[in-house]
DNA sequence: AGTAGACCTGG
DNA sequence: CAGGTCTAC
């Protein structure tokens, strides 16, 4: 199935919004989405070529196709002048709609770890508790986990192990509704977020941001709390540093928090003798 | 209200 | 030490 839609593949699925694609020899991405297998490759840079669903619509709205990325891009730029110079680069990144559990469940892993670290922690409980689908598992639902958790120890998810399975209880049980995040705007949204245990500032702003749309979400990482210190000068606590970003790029700071984070991942990756510091990504230089 | 230290594991 | 959070000052 061929999606007609600007986006570009590499910087959108490869760099850590979300943890399930991996980059095969030829060129092409195969995840898991919804519980499918798919394989997508990029055909030119407004189309790529979709295998393992026949979902059109759902798959371009998970790419991040309602985005209009004239508007978010004018809008950002016009904010920023560093911010408008990276977006020239980088044509046709998106900012994907990510499940909302995956997306809760996958973030409250990534504390205290690198991307590739979260990539096996994810890899690792989809494998032992999600659906079987060949080449790969499903993401588990909370009853799948609570049912085979005598064995997440295999998981190796550290800390992180408790406060997994009590999210799972809780949403299993009802005490969390995930779908409720969804009629609230941002500030609401990070605040019931940061009730769940395990869920500070950061990761309420990525799942604000790549689950519940929450455009406006400027997450600070490491890598863009450095760049924030770096081009702006900008330091201080998480609260102070992700409201400058709110403030400065507005209602799209989300994207203009991935062009900051894209830009400073490649010129690292260009400086450096290891060329790829993307897990799953085949990197010819380095083989 | 705002900030050190500990925290599982692995590259 | 790593793509933070919790707990205890």
């Amino acid at each position: 199935m061929r999606i007609d839609l600007e986006v570009s593949l590499d910087p959108t699925l490869g760099c850590g919004q979300a943890h399930r694609w991996h980059k095969l020899d030829d060129g092409s991405w195969e995840g898991v989405w919804r519980n499918q297998v798919v394989t997508m490759k990029q055909i030119s840079p407004t189309s790529v070529e979709v295998i393992g669903t026949d979902d059109r619509k759902g798959i371009t709205r998970y790419l991040g196709g309602d985005d209009d990325l004239e508007t978010i891009i004018s809008e950002i730029s016009k904010r920023d002048e560093y911010v408008a110079s990276l977006t020239d680069r980088c044509p046709g990144m998106r900012i994907l709609r990510q499940d909302h559990w995956e997306c809760l469940a996958t973030y409250l892993l990534a504390t205290n770890a690198n991307v590739k670290r979260i990539g096996q922690m994810v890899e690792s409980v989809c494998d032992h508790f999600g659906d079987d689908l060949g080449r790969r598992h499903g993401f588990p639902t909370p009853k799948q986990i609570l049912d085979g958790c005598g064995c997440i120890a295999e998981c190796r998810l550290g800390f992180r192990e408790s406060r997994f399975i009590t999210l799972a209880e809780r949403v299993e049980s009802g005490d969390i509704d995930v779908e409720s995040f969804s009629e609230m705007n941002y500030e609401e949204c990070v605040a019931a977020l940061q009730d769940i245990n395990g869920i500070g500032p950061k990761v309420a702003d990525c799942v604000a941001l790549f689950a519940f749309e929450n455009m406006e979400a400027f997450p600070i990482d490491a890598r863009i709390s450095k760049v924030m210190e770096d081009i702006y000068g900008v330091t201080g606590s998480y609260k102070a540093v992700s409201a400058y970003g709110r403030e400065k790029f507005g209602e799209y700071a989300g994207y203009a928090q991935e062009f900051l984070y894209h830009a400073d991942f490649i010129s690292r990756q260009a400086r450096s003798r290891n060329p790829c510091h993307c897990s799953w990504q085949k990197c010819r230089r380095s083989a």
